[in-house]
DNA sequence: GACGTTTCTGACTACGTAGACACATTCTGA
DNA sequence: TCAGAATGTGTCTACGTAGTCAGAAACGTC
């Protein structure tokens, strides 16, 4: 063979490293790792030249070598769900943002059905990719699962049961109060009872937002009727309403997030009951459409910004110096209800 | 101090590597190497008593070295624009899906709006992370891009302009067709002519779709109307409407996407003008509500599936055996057009 | 039983970075 | 002028994995 023995990566030369970088500056590799990392106790004309070395050969640091020097990767592994809801693609934007102002690179994995292991087999494909941290975007419960026991820092957004953790950090919009907060504001308009189409309950949210309903009611004396399970999507938001829709007792509903309420609102409108007239809904997410829904939909927005920004900020600093401490309870952000043109006074 | 000297990890006793395991199991380090990617000549009786030490100490690779070692990280990247947007969200749990069953890993950076760089600076931050390939998940031009040159393959959902790659392979669906069997469905009902809401033409999928329409009209003779532009959310949608209502010539109406057609359907609404009665609409992306509208809307899902495993396995194949070639012309799946009851004949 | 395979195992090494430490040079103050 | 600090630079090394190569052990064949 004539051919130059194959280099280990591409085939293309070679790409420079700290070492190049020296030796065209003509000085040793330890300082242009000085420069790299901005360290004190470099001459100045030395810095300039070691950095237009690096502008001449493209340098870029390894991270791999430098990971496998420090032992960690600064990276964080997010789980999600594996679906373009909303709220979970919210979250996931806000996650990115939070993560890279902190210099923390994102993996991101998801839980498919009929993955092996779900939860627990995409935090083994995130262990194998060495991340310092996890996050578990949206927690739910099969019932199924195995435990789960890691030795790093993990930030739920929901409690997960079955997590044993290096420190276990929690942090979530205050589903429940949110869910108290959206059936108040219809037995406020006089409504005897309010109905509830709640989210699929293996979702710590849907969960939450069930349980504020339940107390509304009960604090207010009010009866509790049996509750529609969906799963977050209009079709069965659809499937809800039809069934709703036969109930002249029927006449306010609290629909766990607005892509439901959007199918509950379509089958009333098949069925001739006029929304606020009749019935009055509230969704939840103001999904950006919400307003522009027939009618405009009342829902409870959400502030993923502001528990994202602090869970992560918590999960940095456990990784950074790792005290074992739980998170502190969170201060919920100021909890807010839209109001827009689906809701009214009873008759 | 009496404290021992911190280790450089978190604190807790160095994670055990290959090396823990070979002594643990009685061989070299190299041969519990070669039971981990399960080479031959391994007798049966030492790989079990390996595999069980591994089991022991919780052994588990460290890819920085692996990394290291091979030049190459296994790892993909995705630019993704940071919105929550129902395609690019849906098209990226498609790429997280399809990347993972290669055994490649998936890192996210988002271009955010006044950040440095924009693309570019996404970009930088991928290549710092030591990614193998790239993926731009939603290419827009702002015109003020600097031009992007990357050793790297990278896989681009629509043309980007001003990039320069190793290998630069292009996949998508077909969005110019799909604009043109929008706008044909609206004129074979009778319309005079289509008017469009377009989405922000720095996105290329905008651009395409807006393509398609002109297209229909042109080869059907029909005129053309000016174009009104949205950013792909509701209020966007719903202003274009209000405009569209007051002009009584407006019959039929393609819209870029769903989330846009709520809002002109919102808006017309308002106005009075009957949808299907007086002027039929057709969306773009078939968002899970879009069947459950008022009325259920017509419009054109997109195969994400379809795309993003073809485009993905171009790009694994072209950085596991480099030839810079370009990818094959895609073929596109086959398109369709879900007509529900937003559209009608003219009358 | 001598030879050639085939099967199996280990020693040594590179990968690129940054920490520990040594040493040289310059500066400061008495 | 000299001790001692502050500043600047280089050498050596570890990090964990897998490739290269050397060689040992087991097997078959005439």
């Amino acid at each position: 063979m004539s051919e130059a023995k194959p280099a280990p990566n591409g085939g293309r030369g070679r790409r420079p490293g700290s070492t190049d970088v020296a030796r065209l500056a003509g000085v040793s590799q330890k300082t242009v790792s000085r420069v790299l990392n901005g360290e004190p106790y470099v001459k100045e004309e030395v810095r300039l030249r070691v950095q237009a070395a690096m502008r001449e050969l493209g340098y870029r640091r390894n991270n791999a070598a430098r990971a496998l020097n420090e032992g960690r990767n600064r990276r964080i592994g997010v789980v999600c769900l594996g679906t373009a809801l909303f709220g979970p693609s919210t979250q996931l934007v806000a996650i990115e943002r939070t993560l890279r102002s902190t210099g923390y690179s994102l993996s991101i994995v998801n839980t498919l059905e009929g993955d092996t292991g779900g939860v627990a087999g995409a935090v083994e494909h995130l262990l194998e990719q060495g991340v310092d941290g996890i996050i578990l975007s949206e927690p739910i419960d099969e019932g199924d699962d195995q435990p789960i026991a890691v030795d790093l820092p993990v930030l739920s957004f929901g409690q997960f049961p079955g997590l044993t953790a290096r420190s276990a950090l929690y942090t979530g919009g205050d589903n429940t109060s949110a869910g108290r907060l959206a059936t108040e504001h219809l037995l406020g308009l006089g409504h005897r009872t309010v109905w509830h189409v709640a989210g699929p309950q293996r979702w710590w949210a849907a969960r939450e937002r069930l349980d504020g309903w339940r107390q509304a009611l009960a604090a207010a004396g009010a009866p509790e009727p049996p509750v529609l399970e969906g799963d977050w999507l209009p079709a069965s938001g659809y499937e809800a309403g039809q069934r709703l829709a036969t109930d002249d007792e029927v006449t306010a509903i609290f629909v766990a997030n607005d892509d439901m309420a959007i199918g509950v609102l379509r089958a009333l409108a098949e069925a001739g009951r006029s929304v606020p007239g009749e019935v009055s809904i509230v969704g939840f997410d103001d999904i950006p459409s919400a307003a522009y829904l027939s009618p405009p939909l009342t829902t409870v927005p959400q502030d993923f910004d502001a528990h994202v920004a602090r869970g992560i900020a918590n999960l940095v600093m456990e990784i950074e110096s790792p005290t074992g401490d739980r998170s502190p309870a969170p201060e919920s952000p100021p909890l807010r209800l839209v109001i827009r043109h689906s809701t009214a006074p009873a008759s």
